[in-house]
DNA sequence: TCTGGGGTCCTAGGACCC
DNA sequence: TCTGGGGTCCTAGGACCC
């Protein structure tokens, strides 16, 4: 029995969540854009038709804006990460095999639900999601999660499936990969669809039917999956219950170029002690942490980027243990003259912060560096992040590297102070 | 002037071992 | 002049995703 996926996905997410709490943008060309206001991250369909480009930086649009009077907005994260979570929440009232995908995606198993015209499971979920939480979804189910993707990126472009197909019929199948430009199958990128094109693979249908011995010479067994997955074999079952994270990075870009290592110091306290944050929240401990820094890679300018791996002598989640590190290995890796645009940290190594403990190798003090630490997180949960905060993240007025919201809407659902006025 | 951030998986090649 | 073979582990880089 072969399994069926839905794949729900926000239209135009970030944008939308703004014109939830804003319904004077319905209609008009909206777009949100990355930190430091950098690049444009999301779109409203208006504005995706005066052909405003995912990824464009902003100063390059300017007069797009202007003429077009197209409305702009800074992420804000906190708020579509609260709109995210009650989106799931509807999901999962649907079925309890959810696997939340990213901020704005899920995939549904819905192989208990095959007697169910799934066309209409489909719209009873998006119009619950409509009415309750304001954000427009659109829904593509099929075999397999690659197919599920076409099917739900032509719900999302048709307005005729009213924003849900269901691709397990089979004589629409062909149709529907035929119209799928080979770059929008999932897994393909730039450089796939480049060789691709280069021997006349240009649809979906096209590379389903393509040699297979070709597609895994140069594609490797990515590209294998993907024809299986197009062929109706499904490769990626549901994860619902989400792996371990091997990795945490923290990384910005600073509005500004910065030279001094005092300033670039401060940031990657920051950064550091953002990530030790979300170790303790998962309950983690790094064993290793890699300090970076680079210049603009936009500019001619003499570049320069440089990077630092550095075995902590034990696990640890200990906020001022992962800066001291940090330090040594940006002081290392510092070098005087350069315009600094960007620096960060990663943990790695990390494995769970209860495993049996091995006292012979642990630091004397990690009774205490635990307790300092629980006590900096109530603090810091119960008076709002950065209450308390390790002196080498530097004072509040100095912070030539923090990031930059000019046009953030107010986080209507997450702070008391902010939440919309009924007038 | 101004170009995001955070991930995963796969593969090739080097180091090392027997 | 000759210069094994196989295995594991690690890392860097490429490719992709949202």
């Amino acid at each position: 029995m072969p399994p069926v996926f839905a794949l729900v996905d926000c239209n135009n997410f970030y944008v939308s969540c703004e014109q939830v709490f804003n319904p004077k943008l319905i209609g008009k060309p909206v777009i949100a854009l990355s930190n430091n206001d950098g690049c444009v991250i999301a779109r409203s369909n208006e504005a995706k038709a005066i052909g405003i480009r995912m990824g464009t930086p902003v100063f390059k649009i300017r007069d797009i804006i202007k003429t077009y009077k197209v409305h702009v907005y800074s992420s804000n994260y906190t708020l579509y990460g609260d709109m995210s979570q009650r989106v799931m929440n509807i999901l999962s009232e649907f079925t309890p095999d959810v696997e939340i995908y990213s901020i704005d995606e899920a995939f549904l198993d819905l192989s208990g639900f095959k007697k169910c015209n799934l066309t209409d499971y489909g719209y009873s979920i998006r119009s619950k999601i409509k009415k309750w939480t304001g954000i427009p979804v659109s829904i593509g189910i099929a075999e397999t999660k690659t197919l599920a993707k076409i099917a739900n990126r032509i719900a999302k472009k048709f307005e005729k499936t009213g924003g849900v197909l269901d691709l397990t019929r089979l004589p629409f199948q062909d149709r529907a990969l035929a119209i799928t430009p080979v770059e929008d199958v999932w897994g393909v990128g730039r450089s796939y669809s480049g060789f691709l094109k280069s021997i006349g693979v240009n649809n979906a249908l096209q590379l389903r039917n393509a040699s297979v011995s070709l597609i895994k010479k140069e594609m490797g067994i990515s590209g294998f999956r993907i024809l299986q997955e197009l062929k109706g074999i499904s490769c990626y079952p549901l994860e619902q219950y989400p792996s371990p994270k091997k990795e945490i990075t923290v990384s910005r870009s600073f509005k500004h170029p910065i030279k001094d290592i005092a300033d670039i110091s401060e940031a990657v306290a920051a950064y550091t002690s953002s990530g030790a944050e979300k170790l303790r929240k998962a309950h983690l401990e790094a064993g290793v942490i890699v300090v970076f820094l680079m210049t603009n890679p936009y500019s001619r300018e003499s570049r320069y980027f440089n990077m630092k791996t550095m075995q902590l002598p034990f696990p640890t989640s200990d906020t001022s243990k992962l800066i001291k590190h940090a330090h040594i290995g940006l002081n290392e890796i510092y070098r005087k003259g350069y315009q600094y645009k960007k620096a960060g940290i990663i943990l790695r190594d990390l494995a769970s912060d209860s495993r049996a403990q091995m006292t012979l190798f642990d630091y004397k003090n990690k009774g205490q560096s635990k307790e300092v630490m629980r006590v900096l997180d109530s603090i810091n949960k119960r008076f709002g992040s950065d209450s308390a905060r390790y002196a080498a993240t530097g004072s509040a007025q100095n912070q030539k590297w923090k990031t930059v919201f000019k046009r953030r809407s107010p986080s209507y659902t997450t702070d008391w102070d902010q939440l919309p006025r009924v007038s």
